[in-house]
DNA sequence: AATGAATGAGGGTTCATTCAT
DNA sequence: GATGAATGAACCCTCATTCAT
């Protein structure tokens, strides 16, 4: 890559970042063109060269933010953690991965086809890696789904991660829902292994 | 209640219906007062007649939907189901409570108080009686707090509610569903008794 | 005049008497006529069955108020003060007289015919007596025209009456004033005989 | 500068005459953005990117016209003409200066200000300067308060720039008020030297 | 290639006025 | 005749996008 690209793609990612703060903190309806632009130390137009649109630019910030996600969930789950310590991480990852950019977007084919293979291959294909773990160590009963399982995991990450719940960060309470999460509001909860 | 009246209350109610629906479809940033008005058949200045502005039309939609949906959780909770089919239908019930609605409406002291009456005292009165009941039936145990109680069922709630899940509503995935939330990761689901 | 025709008048009149006072405080154009209708406690149509237009009751409303400043003015005019003393009155007189009301009202024939009426004959006569008074009591210099001597009234009484002025209300300022009203720059201030 | 900002520049002073003269003339509230940029000759939305606001665009035509004012007014004091030719000429100044915008931008701090120092120190070290040059011409008497020059000099100014007096211009009306300005209701008029 | 300027389309809101009862 | 409801036109303003340099 010689310099005059390289200088490109180094503005590109000035944009991209300053994007992905402003829609993060405001939302993307929220954050005008102008604002990135400007925090970005480039013209408005620029931001049109590169990303052809206001979409486009919220197209490829979301991408990235997936692909970031994904990397970051991957060498969490190749690691060698006990699985409830691999559980707890996983759920309280901090996960942008598709809940910060709006679902409007989804009607872009792009779009669609990336999160469908996540959904579809990439996603499963972890998931069911961690059940297989939790199966052999003993946690994971061994009739459960990966859809179920799918589903589980995101709840708890959509709760962990919930505004209120972050707010009053409360150790008790977050380990009842840990455990909770393995023995539902029936079972036994085991003595703390990992704490 | 006078013919005179008579209309002007139907009018409103068509307002709020059709603000209500174009808010949970599109957001309450993305509908205008433009829409709202051309779905109810009124002119965008009788909006401002009755509610005053947009988001005194918020207000009202949010309350009216808060109030209602209490009012269907509190006959839900009177009747004498069994625990297991309790939990089910008030965790699969509409409610759109309070996430459909954008929260930048805190600001309004009127609301800020209705919502903070509602989660101090209604529901978590209502979540204990739940428990209560959990636990004669010896589907709870006894020593879960009901703080974290609320959180669970919450998050089974949004679960259950979820787009995705709605769509592919799969009978098997929402039994597994119920088992993980009596039962969690590890446990043991029991015999079906309702289904 | 029957029972009928009374109540018709008094509703006119609270009318009128809310429309000027909140003429006056806010101006025409920031007064609306709901507010008038609500203060007068009468509904907006009514308004418009009494008056025909916003512009018809601003011209009503800026009439009564010429006309009851006129009659003021000729009274004071009338009694048999020094003419120190009359000429300090009919300065610091209140004169929502012409100020008040916006003279964009001045397109409407019958406003103007009223205002050139008052300004070529009502006025001009009362000034003149005021004139012949100061001569005879040898305040005034015979060469005065009365124009110029209208003028000079008009714009001792804008200066008096000038909210700066009010609010600072400056004995010794305003007794300079009345000063230079009487001897101008150069000429020798006399001795108060009034105060 | 460059074409490019020199364009601009013109542009917005395209904008500044546009919105000056029709502020002028219907007053600020009754002036229209849409008016002012058809008539400028550019989009709404051009304004906004150049002043703002509405509220900017009337600050900053109210500040040029202050500025500007306040420099033909010192230019003037500064010459060296005979007290009386120097006292017909400050007061037939067109001096939009203050009267022609509304007051209730005084809101505006930066504005505040400006008056304040306006008022406070920039015109009464002017009109001291013509006082005193008056004196030494004989033609002020000594014990007249700077404070009651002031208002003395505006009242006039306001006078003779009234519309109905612009309108019918007369010599003679207007030769008898600068009498009436050095001698009052009851002294000698000099005879004219300049005239 | 990069930019600052320019804008059209649309948003929320107000209000004098008319309409239906 | 009196009213509350209803509205069209206009206002200020924002912003994604295009244009001229």
């Amino acid at each position: 890559m010689n310099g005059f690209k390289r200088r490109t793609e180094l503005k590109k990612d000035k944009i991209r970042t300053a994007a992905l703060e402003l829609f993060c903190t405001y939302g993307t309806d929220k954050t005008s063109i102008n604002e990135i632009a400007q925090k970005a130390g480039v013209a408005p137009a620029s931001i049109y060269n590169y990303f052809g649109s206001k979409e486009g630019l919220m197209k490829d910030t979301f991408i990235n933010l997936l692909e970031s996600g994904w990397k970051a969930k991957k060498e969490l789950w190749e690691t060698d953690l006990p699985f409830p310590e691999l559980m707890k991480r996983a759920v309280s990852m901090k996960d942008d991965f598709i809940d910060q950019i709006n679902l409007e977007l989804l009607t872009d084919p792009e779009i669609k086809k990336l999160i469908d293979d996540f959904y579809e291959r990439r996603y499963p294909y972890i998931v069911s890696q961690f059940i297989e773990k939790g199966r052999r160590e003993g946690y994971i009963r061994r009739e459960l789904s990966i859809e179920a399982a799918m589903l589980y995991l995101n709840m708890y990450q959509n709760a962990v991660q919930h505004p209120e719940m972050l707010k009053n960060r409360n150790k008790n309470l977050l380990k009842e829902l840990y455990d909770l999460m393995l023995y539902g509001l029936a079972g036994q909860p085991i003595a703390d292994k990992t704490e």
